[in-house]
Formats: structure tokens, sequence, C-alpha cells
DNA sequence: CGGGCATTTGATCTAAGTCAAATACTGTGG
DNA sequence: CCACAGTATTTGACTTAGATCAAATGCCCG
């Protein structure tokens, strides 16, 4: 199965070791994997579906971290980390660990360690990209890059991606962009109308210039006016 | 030596470990640690003065992604991560050690393995406070975190905070904050006028009301109107 | 002591937010 | 399979927080 490919090449004693530990569960769309603030005994590792992680303010404002496709990691060496959530987009399957005995593991396997210092590396990155995403793009700016890095991840893993899948709902979009819906709604309208996107139906795109995109999310746009 | 805090208990062998593959260096303000795009053959702990991380986009925008205070690391799993520069924003002094020494002295040293991966975490959980800040927080709140953070960070180090120093340019504070100077200053000018801080000089802040500043920070405002 | 940068302050502009209706989906039960 | 209810999305009109442009100061540091 496809549930374990973060032990990839671990070798064959930590396979069975995660397999000994390791529970299958499925859960629906819109299930709280986490609570903000809490504590998780478990760790988890998404095998198919999609969650979003997020963070609120007390007024109810709230930043959608990122999206866990297929492979990801939830809560790993979270337990004390600041009081973030998660939750299933979709129906989801997941792996799940009871955390004691996943830290046993990783400290019996250096291997295994130091695939999980590197998954924390690539999550640095990814923060960091973010972090220039929300502190300096435009709107446009923000849903090209979205786009591309869902077509990016997919792409990644083998999935479909013509018409790109979008499990999230605008307002999911908006909290990850740091924009609201309406403008997320509005903008990808114009990249419609300038023949970048099509919609096909609210969850999924195509995207018909992807070249353009790349621009336009690094910001070389160059933003030649766009007629009416 | 306060110069390597970060194996504090990783007993005597490790220590010695270290001490062998590290080498100080001294540099001056507006040094260029690391480059955007360039893959550095060394790791940093700085022991002295402070430093930026950032990343840019084509045209000049910049993203500060992190301020380095004494004890910080930098570069550590770095070498591939996506082009992000460091520059020392006083005279600094840092522990440098050749990556690869520092990997092999990683791959003996389990402990060690486990303090990074934890590091590593501590960024992470950082990196999404800062996210929820960029995409979410108003400027006053995004100043008020900001400050609050400094007092904290170097609270825990046991340096001095009554006149809060800071090192950086209001430029650096707007790139880090995804503001403008302009609007860094205006709203310094309003905390101060609110009575909530009180400048002395342009790099150091007295923090008359922190409890507020907490309010302020977490967007709990409740924000009666300020009289003229 | 003065030149050059950093900061503050003021006036104005604008991208994105807010408020308010239409429309379009989605899933459900008949 | 269809219609309907309830939500999600789009679209439009208007507002606003913060950006931009433009001068003054202020502050190092040689």
């Amino acid at each position: 199965m496809r549930s374990l490919t973060f032990c990839g090449d671990l070798g064959h004693d930590a396979m069975s070791a995660v397999a000994a530990i390791v529970s299958k569960v499925d859960l629906p769309a819109h299930a709280l994997l986490a609570e903000e603030g809490e504590r998780s005994a478990y760790v988890y590792n998404l095998t198919a579906g999609s969650a979003k992680l997020y963070k609120s303010l007390p007024d109810g404002r709230t930043q959608v971290l990122g999206f866990l496709l297929p492979g990801d990691f939830l809560g790993l060496g979270d337990d004390r980390l600041g009081g973030l959530a998660a939750e299933s987009l979709t129906r989801v399957s997941v792996c799940r660990f009871r955390r004691r005995d996943f830290d046993e593991l990783q400290d019996r396997n250096p291997v295994l360690g130091r695939r999980l210092l590197s998954l924390a590396q690539d999550e640095i990155a990814r923060s960091r990209e973010q972090m220039l995403l929300l502190g300096r793009k435009s709107a446009r700016e923000r849903l090209a890059s979205f786009l591309l890095g869902l077509y990016d991840r997919l792409e990644a893993r083998g999935e479909k991606t013509d018409p790109l899948p979008i499990p999230m709902t605008r307002t999911d979009i908006g909290d990850y962009l740091g924009l609201t819906i309406e403008t997320v709604s509005r903008t990808l309208a114009v990249f419609k109308r300038d023949g970048i996107i099509s919609l096909d139906g609210v969850h999924a795109v195509r995207l018909l210039d992807p070249e353009r995109l790349r621009f336009l999310a690094t910001g070389d746009e160059a933003d030649r006016a766009a007629a009416c």
C-alpha cells in the first residue's frame, strides 16, 4: 500500500517496526484531526484525501498554514507546539501512530531520525516561501503561486493535474493566502478573462498558460495591459 | 565561553568533538553571511551581535524571515534550501563549522541529532506564528507582536531588556512585518502617543505597558478610542 | 561641524476589504 | 432522477488601512 511512503528505504526491519505500531483510520470530511491548544497523543500520516492545518486569533480570524496531501505527516514533534488545528477537507484515510511508539521508533532508528529532520527542513523552506508571499506579494501573485504550488505538489506525487482538483473552499484559500474570499473569487475571474485558467466547476481548474502563471507568481509580471 | 550554548548538555565527548571543528570569526556590520542562491559550505552559530535572514523577489521586494540573536544557528541543513540570504546587522562574532564536519558530528551523536530536530521544530512553530501575523494581523498588532517577541527572546537569554535594544533599521522591521517604513514609524508614534512605549533614541524602546501590548498583539484589542 | 542617510510627518492614492445582493452548487429526500 | 433548501460563490458598489509620493527634521560618523 502507498500509506507508508515515508519509510521507503528505511530497510526491512524498520518497515516492520513501523507496521507494528500503525493503525489505519478513515474519517469523513470536516473532521477535526487536532484541535487548537490540544496536545495530540498521535502522529498521523495522510494516505488519501486532503486536510488543512490552521491557527486562529481569539476573534476568529484564521490563517491556514498549509494543506496536507497524501503522504504528508501531521503532528510530527508537534505535541508541545503552539495551538494549531487540523481538519479534513474531504473524506480522508490516515495511518495513526501513538506518539510514544513513534518517538521510540525514531530513537532506535537513526535513518528515520535523519528523514524526519529532512522533512522538518522542507517544511521550514515552504514556510519561508509562504512568508514571502504573505508579506510581499499582491493578490494576483498569491493566487498564481497557490495554483502552481498545488500543481507542483500533485505533479511530484504522480497525481493527475489536468483538471487540477481544488478540494478546498474559497474561504480556505483566502485564509491560506491572507485574502478575503471576494478577492480570491475576483482574482480567479480575472485569470479566466485573461485566458490564463479556465474553471471546470468550482473545485477544478485548468491551467491554460502555466508559463504566464510562473511569471505572475514570482512578480516578474511585466504586466502588459489586459484590454477589455 | 557562551559560544557553544547549543551543546549544553551533550556530554564531554561531544563537546570536545564540537570544539575540534569550530572556528571563531568576527565580522563587521552589514556583512553578508550567505547570499541568495548560494550553497554555503558552512554552518554558523551566532555568539555576539545580531543578523537578519531574508529572501527577495526579482524586483527587489524583500521579506525578512527572522532576526538572529546570540545563540541562534544559521545554515542548519540549509545547504539546498531556497535562495535565502543572511546579513549582519551589527558587528557579530560567529562560530563557524565546515558543513561536512558538522553533518558527520551529527551522525555520530544521536543526542545532537535530536537537539537539531527540536530546534527545527521551534523554528517551524515560530514560522507559523509569523504566518498568522503576516496573513491576518493589522499594523498595530504586528508591531506589538514584534516588540514583545524581541523582548521575550532577549529575556529568555538573560539579556538586558529595559531599554529594549532595537538593532534593526525601520526598513528591516517593515520587511519583517510586511509593512512599509512609514507605517512602522507612524505606528510606533501612535504607541508613544498612547503611552504604551517610549522611544529612547531610534534604536531602543522602553515598554511602558507590556500588558496592553500583549492585548494588542493577540488582537484582543477591545480598542477603546484613544483621544487626541 | 557638516554631508548623507535614516526617520518622521504630511497629503494623497489605491489595492484589497466590507457590505450587500444575485447566482450557482451540493447534497438530500421524495 | 428531480426539485428544493442551504450553503458557497460570484458580482457590484462603496470604504478604508496601509501604500506611495514628497518634504522636512534628526542623527550618526567621519
